[in-house]
RNA sequence: GCGCCAUUGGAGUAGCGGUUAUCUCGUCAGCCUUUCAAGCUGAAGAACACGGGUUCGAAUCCCGUAUGGCGUACCA
């Protein structure tokens, strides 16, 4: 391939299911080596299994990837025109284009495929019977090399046919793949596969080969479940390149596949695994990119952060790691609070509008109002979360206008010792309506003085007070969170314990 | 059975013939501290799956074995 050509890549996910995270994985590194080669990053959606394949997962993994804040050249738009002019990019309708038949024609013309008319039943015997003589399961090529009085009869006779590739003798089928190396592939080990069904539908190799040729792809990144399936189409585009001298053969890459904590293909029983799982766990976009980026790929040996940016401009084929890697859920919400804590608290009131708002603890408009408050609260949540979820039980208190007072904090702070609690109270609210200016400064000031005068320990008296306007053991710092309460706020819930 | 791929501390990785084997997460300990985090300091943990080569020298190259994965469909 020459190197002036354009990089043209694509993502070609099936409608089956929602976007989860291998199938991000692989849309990522494909749009980052777009972007990285100023290539063009098409999405094309191959729905062939109509039984599962549903418009409701087309829109899913279309939000998905825009969630991911990856863009697309060409392809289907969540709610605009379809982008490009290499399509349709739905390959249901690219079978009613007669590309197919036309990239059918070739092969016959080249002479690379031929008719079998072995029936589902005689190859399911075949196969049976070989395998309990432990040889190969691969189809026998009973019909390689009939002659075309046969094959003439078998058609008048109305028997039903499949086209096959003819898979060359005696050579081996060498990959240059991006990622692995080198790879033969010995072709007395590939079957002569279908092509085109007996329904006249082609088979997912053909098919799938036709739209990367036709749609004048580059360099095709997938998973390495495909490894096997390259040889196959690398033929298969040899044959087209040999009939029409235009069809170029793509680069591939093949990315090992993302296992979970148990070593096993990430699946539904690993529990989340589906990008809008995973916003709804309360990630970020660039975080979960990141993570899921360096999983497979790193810039260098210390890197652990990397944005979107940097990782269009350094992100390369060449440093992708051949082995599978295990998704670490720990690690991925370790990268999701560095991106947290590094917000700006201006970034971080909006990252929290719709949690605070879905949770119904406020509205857009007070938000806007009291700009200045939610700005002061903003970094006392940011630095103690690592998932955006985690904002709305911090923060609650602050909103509710009854107080709900955890159970176990009311046990163990209030209800072990009432008459120390008691007078710690009495004497916060003493405090608090000596002070002036009801600044955090001056509350600080005031009641870290309490404990001395009360000879009992900060904590004892510090977490009754916690417990009381909090109505948890566990908050933002206790001054700070009285000042964004307010003066009346603290003292009616000091009073009310 | 056959073909192909992979194998560096618990997890992700760096490493492309000569390093005390890198960094991050996690774990543990200490400091800080009114809670929870964060932060800081430190520690444990890998002789690089195993066995043979090649080489003055191998995690790095070659061969084999083991383990795991993928494919071997008129599924995708």
């Amino acid at each position: 391939m020459p190197e002036t050509q354009a990089v043209r890549v694509r993502f070609a996910p099936s409608p089956t299911g929602t976007l989860h995270l291998g199938g991000a994985r692989t849309a990522i590194y494909n749009w980052a080596f777009a972007r990285n080669k100023g290539g063009s990053f098409i999405l094309r959606i191959d729905d062939t299994d109509l039984t599962r394949s549903t418009p409701e997962n087309v829109q899913q993994i279309l939000q998905a990837l825009t969630w991911l804040g990856l863009d697309w050249d060409e392809g289907p738009t969540l709610d605009g025109p379809v982008l490009g002019d290499a399509g349709p990019y739905f390959q249901t309708e690219r079978a009613t284009t007669g590309g197919y038949d036309v990239a059918l024609q070739k092969m016959i013309d080249s002479n690379a495929c031929y008719q079998c008319f072995c029936t589902p039943q005689q190859l399911d015997t075949q196969r049976e019977a070989a395998r309990a003589a432990g040889g190969s399961t691969g189809y026998a090529r009973t019909c390689r090399n009939l002659s075309p009085e046969e094959v003439q009869a078998n058609l008048d006779a109305g028997m039903p046919f499949v086209w096959r590739l003819r898979v060359p003798d005696g050579r081996s089928v060498t990959l240059h793949d991006l990622v692995r190396g080198t790879i033969e592939f010995p072709t007395t080990a590939l079957d002569d596969l279908v092509l085109v069904r007996s329904n006249g539908l082609p088979t997912y190799n053909f098919a799938s080969t036709i739209d990367d040729a036709d749609m004048g792809i580059t360099h095709i990144i997938r998973g390495d479940d495909h490894l096997s399936n390259t040889p196959k189409q690398l033929l298969i585009f040899e044959a087209l390149a040999a009939a029409d001298g235009t069809t170029v053969v793509p680069e591939f890459a093949h990315l090992s596949m993302i296992y979970g904590d148990d070593g096993k293909k990430l699946s539904k029983r690993h529990g989340a695994v589906g990008v809008e799982e995973f916003a709804a766990m309360g990630f970020l976009p660039d975080a979960l990119l990141n993570g899921l980026a360096l999983l497979g790929w790193s810039l260098d040996a210390e890197t652990t952060m990397i944005t979107p940016e940097e990782l269009k401009e350094h992100f390369s084929l060449d440093r992708i790691s051949k082995n599978p890697a295990r998704f670490d859920l720990a690690k991925m919400e370790h990268i999701n609070s560095l991106y947290i804590q590094a917000m700006t608290a201006d970034q971080f009131v909006s990252a929290m509008t719709p949690w605070l708002i879905d949770a119904d603890l406020t509205t857009a408009a007070d938000i806007e109002a009291r700009k200045d408050w939610y700005l002061e609260l903003a970094p006392l949540v940011s630095e103690r979360i690592k998932l955006m979820t985690e904002v709305v039980p911090l923060t609650s208190f602050l909103f509710v206008d009854e107080l709900e007072i955890d159970e176990k904090a009311r046990v163990k702070a209030l209800e072990k010792d009432p008459e120390t609690v008691k007078t710690v109270l009495t004497a916060a609210v003493a405090a608090i309506e000596g002070i002036e200016d009801f600044t955090v400064e001056n509350i600080d000031a005031t009641l870290k003085q309490l404990p001395a005068e009360l000879d009992l320990k900060p904590r004892v008296v510090f977490q009754a007070i916690r417990v009381a306007i909090s109505g948890s053991l566990i908050s933002p710092p206790l001054f700070e969170s009285m000042h964004l309460l307010g003066r009346d706020r603290t003292l009616q819930r000091l009073n009310a314990i």
